[in-house]
RNA sequence: GGGCGCAUGGCCUAGCCUGGAUAGGGCAACAGCCUCCUAAGCUGUAGAUCAGGGGUCCAAAUCCCCUUGCGCCCGCCA
């Protein structure tokens, strides 16, 4: 089975053995001019280059079985493919094997740390892109090859934390999620005018550190309501974890103190910190309790040893923290493994940044209730025909699909300004108009009947584009996953989707000649299947009716 | 003050790493398309000094430098 990258390699060599170029000027062209382009400017410059050699590059590539036509036009040898191929390429791997591309497969274990805010309350959308962009990470890594785990580091045993904590000892009440929040602003409010409050969270600190089991049951116990409520909100967009570790299990078991004297730290006031280029950094407070950055330290010995690459789904305010890090497990402690930190910029509202101390956010909670209540409105008006239990359903899966999909399209290191009109908007470029054309698939392949073993390749030129279109998507996949970009994901769907509109709009299915017929048929299904796939990475469930 | 990132039609966004053929989409606007597989769709019109300036190059949205604006960081917080 030859891919796209396949077929890109096989020409670069070509030219390549006829004079030196660089592997990028041979690529995939969209603006129309061919398939595969290869930019010849500096063979045409070459004294020892010009007319002669292309012909013979050119001739050489349009012997291969594959390809259609080659034609050099100005500076470009244009190369089209025959698309006869690439159906065939796409159908027979769909018909044989379900699945199109399979052929992916990595040796490498990957280990994807995300979201991992303080379960100090709900998850706001700043937050959520953290998950959104870590999950989207793990499925394409997951359906490109990689054994992949999904890590949640949970701070139970930062300031913030005990701050939470102490709250919840000094005002009481129940513990559930509104009341320990409204607490944990309470005391941050009141720490303002009352210096005693400080005084007490670090000693809480130093008790939790030193394993009162006092202090330690309940606060895993509030952690553990707190992150529920996280972690069944992720749950609803479809964001699992493999495993949740947690901090305080690091400090237990010895390991933060095993790094901090590995390291060799200075002291300071009886402050431990090791100094890297530029500055120092802190790993003990002077009473002797850790800091983040000792325990991330922990952290990430710990995850190195399951995985031979890590990744890590940071907020640009963690860009420093992370490169100090990087320095510190590689240079100082030797870590071999891949370390790729991903970073993504804040979505802040049109009134300015969320805080959860301050409580002015919109939570993910709020973002998808809302935008379900919007979609159940809008089935409601389009499907009467269906029964109430079926229009909820596909209002929720409408919801979860158009809030990730709204999120991660932007590129991560673009900041983002959350308006609800334009999270609310479900037409084009939304996941319902990537979902509305599965719908339209499907209802196509629900009244046709099973086509003949036989078609040909008489495609109109929709069907072709379409037919193209399918077939790189291996190609897609590729840089989505080693670049660590998810957001080609979507914009590759949107360009595919709007294939299956021109050829929906052009193409007859149903009612046709029976070889026309069993290729359509044939297109639809495959194109049903990639739709479902590439959506499936950015978490967008397809519905067969909406 | 130092560091990192971002700047593309009225609005949102792709392309930038790896320089090349008319800068792709979408929203909003205007004009059309449902006796035909779901109109959450499709077609067309209009709209761009690719923040500004300089440089490198046969060729710059893309690379380099400067300036401006915005975001983030510069804790014994995380």
């Amino acid at each position: 089975m030859l891919l796209f990258q396949d077929l890109r390699k096989a020409i670069y060599e070509i030219v390549n053995e006829k004079f030196r170029i660089s592997e990028n000027d041979v690529y995939l062209d969209d603006t129309g001019h061919s398939d595969i382009t290869v930019r010849i400017f500096r063979i045409l410059k070459s004294p020892d280059g010009g007319e002669g050699i292309i012909d013979e590059i050119v001739g050489s590539i349009s012997g291969k079985e594959y390809v259609e036509k080659a034609v050099s036009e100005g500076g470009y040898i244009n190369v089209w493919i025959k698309r006869s191929y690439m159906l065939r390429e796409v159908i027979e791997s769909i018909e044989k094997k379900g699945i199109y591309p399979d052929v992916f497969q990595e040796a490498d274990r990957v280990s994807v740390e995300h979201t991992s805010a303080n379960p100090t309350g709900p998850l706001h959308i700043g937050r959520a892109r953290n998950s959104i962009i870590g999950d989207s990470v793990y499925r394409i890594l997951t359906r490109y090859g990689y054994r992949t785990t999904r890590q949640y580091f949970v701070n139970d045993s930062g300031k913030q934390m005990i701050s939470l904590y102490t709250a919840y000892i000094r005002y009481g009440g129940p513990i559930t999620i509104d009341n320990l929040l409204e607490n944990y602003q309470r005391i941050y409010r009141e720490m303002e005018t009352d210096p005693s409050i400080e005084k007490e969270i670090e000693r809480n600190i130093e008790r939790y550190e030193n394993a009162d089991p006092e202090v330690y049951e309940t606060l895993r116990k509030i952690a553990g309501v707190m992150l529920d409520g996280i972690a069944s909100t992720l749950k609803r967009i479809g964001i699992e974890f493999d495993e949740f570790d947690w901090e305080s299990d690091l400090l237990r078991d010895g390991s933060v103190k095993k790094i901090i004297d590995m390291l060799q730290t200075k002291e300071e006031d009886g402050a431990r910190y090791i100094e890297i280029p530029g500055k120092k950094i802190f790993l003990t407070r002077k009473d002797g309790t850790t800091l983040y950055f000792a325990r991330d330290i922990a952290y990430h010995l710990f995850k190195a040893e399951n995985s031979e690459w890590i990744i890590d789904v940071l907020g640009e305010d963690h860009k420093d923290h992370a490169k100090s890090l990087d320095h510190v497990l590689k240079q100082m402690l030797k870590l071999e493994n891949r370390i790729s930190f991903m970073y993504y910029s804040f979505i802040t509202l049109e009134t300015g940044k969320m805080s959860t101390r301050r409580g002015n956010i919109v939570t993910l909670q709020d973002l998808v209730d809302r935008t379900y209540e919007e979609a159940l409105k809008i089935v409601n008006e389009k499907r009467p025909d269906l029964s109430e239990d079926d229009r909820r359903k596909i209002a929720e899966v409408i919801a979860t699909s158009a809030v990730r999909y709204s999120i991660i399209r932007v590129s991560a290191p673009k900041a983002i300004t959350f308006r609800w009109d334009e999270a609310l908007n479900f037409e084009a470029n939304s996941a319902p108009f990537i979902m509305y054309s599965h719908a339209r698939a499907t209802s196509i392949l629900e009244k046709a009947e099973e086509p003949g073993d036989k078609y040909d390749f008489n495609m109109d030129p929709e069907e072709a584009e379409l037919v193209k279109a399918m077939y790189v998507y291996p190609y897609y996949l590729m840089d989505a996953a080693l670049d660590l970009k998810p957001d080609l994901i979507a914009t590759y769907l949107i360009s595919l989707v709007q294939k299956f509109n021109d050829f929906y709009g052009a193409c007859r299915v149903i009612g046709t000649d029976p070889m026309t017929y069993s290729r359509r048929i044939r297109i639809v299904k495959a194109y049903r299947q990639i739709l479902s796939d590439a959506g499936s990475l950015i978490g967008i469930r397809m519905l067969d009716q909406m």
